[in-house]
This record gives structure tokens, C-alpha cells and sequence, in this order.
DNA sequence: GAATGATTTAATAAATTATTTATATAGTGT
DNA sequence: ACACTATATAAATAATTTATTAAATCATTC
């Protein structure tokens, strides 16, 4: 099972209170308009990522293609706002919150027949309103998007090996189903 | 059945990927905003056509009274890009995707009766949004738009031949059922 | 009062944006 | 207590954008 990882969103908490006013004048390319959002948005090219800063000195990052990632580019921030003077933390205690990962099965899936044989207390399938079908794992809690080409995007996960098992738990189910 | 052809859409394959933005700046009269429309917009005044170019080389023209002015104004276009030294076809093979044309029963339809009779299943008609009746022909597959004066729109076609046939079609079931 | 400007229908091209799911964060509004 | 504001991300659909054209009826504008 080839599973890849398309975004990892953690939060983290900075240690300072910070002042996104003077953050966003400082900082090169953060977007700080407390009146549509209010955290400063601070988009990075390399890795592409983003990072939400709020006030209270707790922050997210989201768009990280690891976990690994994650952690350098908040720690990359942190130096960015130390080298500003403000006194947050180097490496803070940061907190995966969601996984969002892709796979395929290399066969085609029929949806309608899925959405049947499950049912509709299984599962969510609305091809008018979106081509994928939702399939929700109780546990690992996380959900699937199902789609007729084979491909699953799974979200919800806070740890890597929750993927994989979710995913083996829809195949087995949908292989005692016949619907592989 | 005296039917006056309005305008003909065609699509083409230059067989050479464009520079839109370069034949922009080189063409008298065309517009390329990619950010409103991918397409490059060539209006053409006599005869009074436009022609939309893409970056595949694939083109559309819109406007032509006939399916011979659609060839002309195409061909004319693709000799004129051979002048800036762009390598496309002299004569690509053009695709007629549709024909718009018009006629006259020569008398007051009452929309209302033929909304009834026929039903709602075969027409559509809502005097209060739009004045014309909608009405759908199968086989040939075309749309024809019924006025209370008699004059007739008919759309969808691809071959002359078809408007005929549908607008025959239409007349014979509205004169069987007595709504002429 | 005359002149525009939608309204509807079909068809094509291609780029973009919307749809859905999860998740933290934190303001405003119902 | 929610929904929405904003961020990223994949998947695969639909819709929107642009241009053209006639018909007739509405609203709006000078």
C-alpha cells in the first residue's frame, strides 16, 4: 500500500504573546487584516507552507509534506520572530492535529454499488454535489474520500500508522464486500 | 420554409501550439486577459465574426452566416498567423459544432395552448422569465425557441439539413394538434 | 418615449474556481 | 452553541468565463 502524505497541519504554542500588528510590518509577506481574520497569515515558498499567528502566541501551520516538515518550518519561524526580539521559545512542544494522505488502489471502484451495499449510515455518496464517496472509520477515527478511479484521499489521522490502518480497513471491507 | 441561417460556431485545430500573448501584441484588434479568459479574442469586422485562439492551437469561431464564411474567416486567420511566422495549418479541417437559424410560420402561435397541450414534459415555457417557448426536438437533437408571432429560433443543429427536419417536425405536431 | 440591457437556447475552446473531508487557531455574528 | 472568517491538501466533478445569434418581453436609463 502506497501511501502518500499531502499536508500535515500542527499547532504549537510560541511561549509570548505576540503583536501580529508590528509582526506583519516586520515580517516579509505576512498578511495580518485582524478585521476579515484574526491571525496573521505568514505564507512560505519553501517548503510551501503557512503559518497562522495569533495573539495569544499559539500558532498553526498547515501544508507540510511530513511531520519532519512541519517541525523545521515552525522552528524556522521561531527564529525569524527571535531575530525580531520577541522572546518565543526555540523549539516548542509542537502537535500534530491532522494528516491528510493519498493512495490508489489501481483498480476502479464503483461507488454506487459501495454506497449500496454499506449503506447509507455507512457512508455519504452525493455524486451531484461531489464525485467522492465518504467513508467514515470509526477507529482509527479518521475519513476517506472514495473515488471512482481507485484513488482514496484519507484525512482526520494524527499519526501515520493510523493511515495505513484505516485504509487496510476499507479494502478488507470492501474485498468481503466483492466491491474490489 | 424559407429558414435564414444567423450563426454558425466551428472549432478547429491549428496544429500548432500559440503564443497568445506574443499575437496579441501582433495582431490588430485582439484581446488576451488570460486572468478573465484563457483564450485570446480576435474580432473580426467584415464580415463581422470573432475567432477564440488558445495556447493548444485549438480555435473557435463564432459569427458566420454560413458554413462556408466559417472556412473563409478560419482559413484568412490561419494565413495571417503564417505571416507572423507561426507554423500552422493552411487549411485545418474545420468542425461545425453548431448552427443557429431562424423562420416564420407566418402566424400567431398561442404559446399557452401549446404549453398545455403538448405538456411540460416536451415544453418548457415561462412567459414571465423568458417570451419564447422552449421546445426540444429528439431526433434530429436541437432546441427551438416558439414565439407567439410565429418566428422560430432553432439552435443545436449541426448540419443544415437537420434545422429542416426538426422544423418540419415541429410543424407537423403542432398542426395535428390543431395549434397552427 | 426611445434606447439599451438582461432574459433563453446551443456549441466549442481552456483556465479557474467551487464542491467535500479533517484540523488547530480566534474573532464576529446569530 | 453554532456558523463563518482563513490556511493547506488530495481526489473528480460541475460551473463559470468569452464569443456569437435570432426571437420578444421585461426592467432600467436619458
Amino acid at each position: 500500500m502506497d501511501i502518500k502524505v499531502e499536508n500535515v497541519v500542527a499547532s504549537a504554542s510560541s511561549g509570548a504573546e505576540l503583536d501580529l500588528k508590528r509582526i506583519s510590518m516586520e515580517l516579509e509577506g505576512a498578511e495580518y487584516v485582524p478585521e476579515k481574520f484574526p491571525g496573521l497569515i505568514y505564507k512560505i515558498k519553501d517548503p510551501k507552507t503557512a503559518m497562522l499567528l495569533f495573539t495569544s502566541g499559539k500558532l498553526v501551520c498547515t501544508g507540510a509534506k511530513s511531520v519532519e516538515m512541519v517541525n523545521e518550518v515552525i522552528f524556522r519561524v521561531m527564529g525569524q520572530l527571535r531575530e525580531l526580539g520577541i522572546d518565543v521559545l526555540e523549539k516548542p512542544d509542537v502537535k500534530i492535529q491532522n494528516i491528510v494522505a493519498t493512495t490508489d488502489l489501481k483498480t476502479e471502484l464503483n461507488l454506487n454499488s459501495i454506497a449500496i451495499t454499506l449503506g447509507l449510515e455507512r457512508v455519504e455518496y452525493e455524486p451531484e454535489q461531489f464525485p467522492g464517496l465518504v467513508y467514515r472509520v470509526a477507529e482509527p477515527k479518521v475519513v476517506a474520500l472514495l473515488f471512482g478511479s481507485g484513488k482514496i484521499v484519507c484525512t482526520g489521522a494524527k499519526v501515520i500508522p493510523d493511515i495505513d490502518l484505516a485504509l487496510q480497513q476499507i479494502k478488507k471491507e470492501l474485498s468481503e464486500a466483492g466491491l474490489l
